[in-house]
DNA sequence: AATATTGTTCAGCA
DNA sequence: GTGCTGAACAATAT
């Protein structure tokens, strides 16, 4: 499932492939993934070259040399392929970007969950999409997480899934910070200690990173990490004991009986 | 054939 | 009104 690390994934990969190539045409698979009309992509893109990159917690932009943005969101099964030999197109490409030097840019979606969009300007489309603060951004930091903690009452994971409080985790990575950080998933906000908080953010900060690093590598996560561990009754890959699944916010969790408190 | 998943929207409660 | 939780919904492979 596409989360902050993974979309920092695409936004290397487009920046590292797709840009620069004149765009020749839009391959439209299904109008579904469009929240504006085919006219005015095709319109925004044809002529045109992909010129940077943007992402602000799971919204992944791209600049053209024109006066918008390519907009994406991933939903829970988007990623892109880029490739010059047709038959490499994914199965569930839903827009293909065909440049003129014979590449393809693919958007697959299988589940639709996600969207192409477009875009004037990436930070007026962030504050209309509501979102909180990026927690990779350098200028968000300790004292800006506990102000977003503050005042505030409803379960930890409830909070740090919050697109709209901060920007880019998802149902897995928000477990992964609270079992690193021992906390568990239902812990009232209000009832965090400064040195939960600290630790909460500095996890958040560090896993982020962590596997932004290892996908750049190609790597496996960590063995340690409980998203390799996801099933119920699971030993604990830090303490020993048992995984445990409930539900919290809407989604299913998991998360250490024994350490997590 | 039930399940899993995300983000949005709505209903309900304190 | 605010803040929060939970349910329903979208789509589709497994």
């Amino acid at each position: 499932v596409p989360e902050l690390p993974e979309v920092e994934g695409y936004a290397r990969y487009l920046a590292s492939h797709a840009l620069d190539q004149k765009i020749a045409r839009v391959d439209l698979r299904d109008e579904r993934i469009l929240t504006i009309p085919k006219r005015r992509l095709e319109r925004a893109v044809i002529g045109r070259k992909f010129r940077s990159v943007r992402r602000h917690g799971k919204h992944l932009f791209a600049s053209t040399d024109g006066e918008t943005w390519l907009h994406l969101h991933f939903g829970m099964t988007g990623d892109l392929a880029y490739y010059i030999d047709p038959a490499k197109e994914p199965r569930f490409a839903r827009v293909i970007f065909d440049f003129e030097n014979g590449a393809h840019l693919a958007y697959e979606d299988m589940r639709l969950f996600g969207y192409v969009d477009l875009v004037r300007d990436p930070d007026e489309s962030i504050r209309d999409l509501g979102l909180g603060p990026d927690p990779l951004d350098p200028a968000f930091g300790l004292r800006a997480f506990r102000g977003l903690l503050s005042r505030r009452r409803g379960a930890i994971k409830s909070l740090l899934m919050s697109q709209d409080v901060i920007a880019g985790l998802g149902n897995l990575y928000v477990d992964e910070a609270l079992f690193r950080s021992s906390i568990h998933p239902r812990r009232p906000v209000d009832g965090l200690d400064a040195e939960e908080a600290r630790t909460l953010f500095s996890n958040i900060r560090r896993i982020l990173q962590d596997v932004i690093a290892r996908h750049a590598r190609g790597a496996d996560l960590s063995r340690r990490y409980l998203v390799m561990n996801r099933e119920e009754g699971e030993r604990c890959p830090a303490c020993g004991g048992t995984i445990k699944r409930t539900v919290v916010f809407g989604r299913t969790t998991y998360y250490c009986g024994r350490h997590q408190k």
